[in-house]
DNA sequence: CTCAATGTATTTAATAATTTGATTCAGTCG
DNA sequence: CGACTGAATCAAATTATTAAATACATTGAG
């Protein structure tokens, strides 16, 4: 077997019996990469010096060096110094395995949030680091690094004797949320109002219109469809809003709403057409640059959801 | 020299010549509780059971019988299975030293952001954990706890390649951060302005009417007491508003502004006392609930303290 | 026998240690 | 002399180790 990490039986990264106390992806990737570059010149070329490989590869000459050195050891290149020339042309069988790179650091969010809302899981809940990477097949370390992140909005606090609690979806955490969201919305119509005609949030507002009036005419059988036209119905509001505080604060209000919307299934098909005229309202009364009419528009359907929040927290405390 | 935690010539935290992995501080702390404990008891007393003990410690019976131990190596109580008796009083040469617990964990974001405002690190900078963690002495992986925390207003991000980077204070950066502080201030004015005769707020403005009256008659000469007369307003308006989200961003907000009202030298006089009385048209506005007065006269103030804040950028870049 | 207390094992969180990779700097060859 | 190499230094990522908490098994006094 060539040098390529494998797992031994106790789970831990190897390299030629070696524990590895680091990833050695650049160098992997960097071999593969100087292998193809080597392809493209001819048998007994003269390789260019080290910097300008290392720019080539995107690393530095450090993993170059290495790089070099396996080559010599592989007998695809000689090297003495500056002196390195091809000896034969790279094989498949040179290269070196990648490992999985499922790592979506933006996806961490999505599924944390959806496992705390999906399960439930109640307020004050002792978070175990441990346990949720493993969950997650992350490193602990970079979960870690995560919930220090949420913490931020208060979503989990550290314990005082060390570790992490959820603070959960208490009844006013979802008061303050809705409170904090009906700010943030408001500012977000009143900007709509004032954006030129050629902004696309008009032609966006123009295909919403039409979407909202189609599902509608089908809300009999389509009702559920409602929770992605809710979402993106805000999204397209507050896109007009350049602002790194809220942006990045709307889409934790956004997850939370959409998921919570899932769970309450008591009257969904009413609501969700309720909604739909709430949404044409502040749609036509935006159309109208009307101001003041979206606004209380807007402040009507914020109320509507804030108690179906609310009303869905209940419903599940008791259930 | 008994057993107690020093620092060995090259820094790191040992034992008995042993390196420490993690700190025993909840060991020491609770060696020394039971020690005061058994000080309460007459010798050859039966001390009561490990759950007893480690509830009254607040450990758990891992670390009360770490102490046990220690304690039978002393010679202070005799333990076998159950029977644990006092054999003679615990004498202050028993005790175990405390390592300093200088941790202000809440200390280390005024010291961060302190750092960054004083020394006008520029946008883009990358941050080195190692060298943050020396220089503010604590651990780097608090400290990396800490950037993460941070990354969710922007300030800092991760590089692509590992690493963090300081995002900055750039013009957009502040031009967004006034914007948000606007939205956030103006819905507090509004709850003041609503708020009962009886809340503590009336009493806080008061005092603050007279504070900045005061301040406006000896403003010659003590007109740099003006940056914490602001906070101290900001504060009082933002009070009524129970909400964790807006709260949690205030915090940052103010420290912002609070650092760039202490740069900018030019015309600061002029300026102070010109906010002084934007302050009293505030305060006017809402002793006499007149709620859009209120909100002008705050966006009024809001605007200045914008343009007061880009200004300050701009002499600092050139500068 | 019972059950409360102890003894032991397993797990987690904190933190040190180790490895990879980037960078700096002095030396060296053309 | 100047571009390149070689070696040393430093930081970041990640594992390894230790302290402490918790869960489980065992024991002994009533």
């Amino acid at each position: 077997m060539h040098l390529s990490m494998v797992f031994n039986n106790s789970g831990r990264k190897v390299r030629q019996g070696k524990i590895m106390a680091r990833s050695d992806t650049r160098f992997r990737e960097a071999f593969n990469h100087l292998l193809d570059f080597c392809a493209t010149m001819p048998a007994g070329a003269e390789l260019p010096a080290e910097a300008t490989l290392s720019e080539a590869a995107g690393v530095s000459r450090t993993v170059v060096r290495r790089c070099l050195t396996r080559m010599a050891d592989l007998g695809i290149v000689a090297w003495d110094g500056r002196a390195k020339h091809l000896l034969r042309a790279p094989l498949t069988a040179d290269r070196i395995a990648l490992p999985d790179t499922s790592g979506g650091r933006d996806q961490l969010e999505k599924r944390f949030l959806d496992w705390v809302l999906r399960f439930d899981v109640p307020a004050d809940t002792p978070l175990s680091v441990a346990e949720l990477a493993r969950t997650f097949d992350v490193a602990p370390h970079d979960l870690k690094e995560f919930l220090a992140s949420l913490s931020r909005f208060g979503l989990v606090a550290r314990r005082p004797r060390g570790g992490w609690i959820l603070r959960g979806f208490t009844k006013d955490f979802a008061i303050e949320l809705s409170d904090f969201r009906l700010i943030l919305e408001l500012d977000a119509i009143a900007k709509v109002a004032e954006a030129p005609v050629d902004h696309p949030v008009w032609q966006r507002l123009a295909e919403l219109r039409a979407a909202h009036l189609a599902l509608a005419d089908r809300i009999a059988t389509d009702f559920h469809e409602f929770s992605k036209l809710d979402e993106a119905f805000h999204e397209a509001i507050n896109s007009v809003v350049r602002n790194r505080f809220m942006a990045e604060s709307q889409k934790v209000i956004s997850l939370i709403f959409h998921y919570h919307y899932m769970w309450d299934k008591t009257h969904e098909m009413d609501r969700n057409l309720a909604a739909i005229n709430e949404h044409l309202a502040v749609i036509d009364a935006l159309e109208a640059r009307d101001a003041p009419r979206a606004c209380e528009a807007a402040r009507q359907h914020l109320r509507t959801s804030k108690s179906t929040l609310l009303s869905s927290l209940r419903h599940h405390a008791l259930g």
